[in-house]
DNA sequence: GGCGCCGTCTTCT
DNA sequence: AGAAGACGGCGCC
């Protein structure tokens, strides 16, 4: 499934009528034309991308469980308790999980969130402030970050 | 405030 | 066994 964008096209793989991954076009950075969905279906999952990117709240649909170690699973569990607007950093995390000191681990759990946007690994910021990193690429953690305040 | 180093933990070679 | 990573904290300029 697709949804287009003014600044690409976001793949949604589903698996089972769940999702199961998630795409987003690389920007290496924020692209001239202001960011606009040009295109989307009207089904749960494409109404809920929608939402989130035009800065509304949603409710996440249905996720196909995620692959991963046992580790990052209590991670992705921590990331989507975060609600919208709001923010944690690596070390409060880290600490969520039982283990204050992995912060580093943490951020390399974040990394390998197969399904941005539905876990919302963007709203997990340095704790200094600092924005961290992002798979799909930094704009998309700003713009992201943008929408919800 | 910015920079560098070391500690710490999970994952991949 | 070794290296690397979306970090945090501390010391130093």
């Amino acid at each position: 499934m697709k949804i287009e964008t003014t600044w690409g096209s976001i793949e949604i793989k589903l698996l089972d009528g769940k999702v199961a991954g998630c795409t987003l076009p690389f920007l290496p950075t924020q692209p001239n034309p202001p960011f606009a969905i040009t295109d989307a279906e009207n089904d749960p999952v494409s109404r809920f991308v929608t939402a989130v990117l035009s800065g509304k709240n949603a409710k996440v649909p249905a996720l196909r469980k995620t692959q991963g170690t046992e580790f990052q699973q209590y991670v992705w569990m921590e990331i989507s308790k975060i609600s919208a607007g709001e923010t944690r950093t690596y070390g409060e995390l880290a600490e969520a999980i039982g283990r204050p000191k992995a912060v580093r681990a943490v951020g390399s759990a974040c990394g390998h969130n197969p399904v941005p946007l539905f876990i919302p690994c963007h709203r997990v910021k340095g704790a200094h402030g600092g924005l961290g990193g992002f798979s799909a690429g930094l704009p998309w953690k700003m713009l992201l970050l943008t929408l919800e305040t």
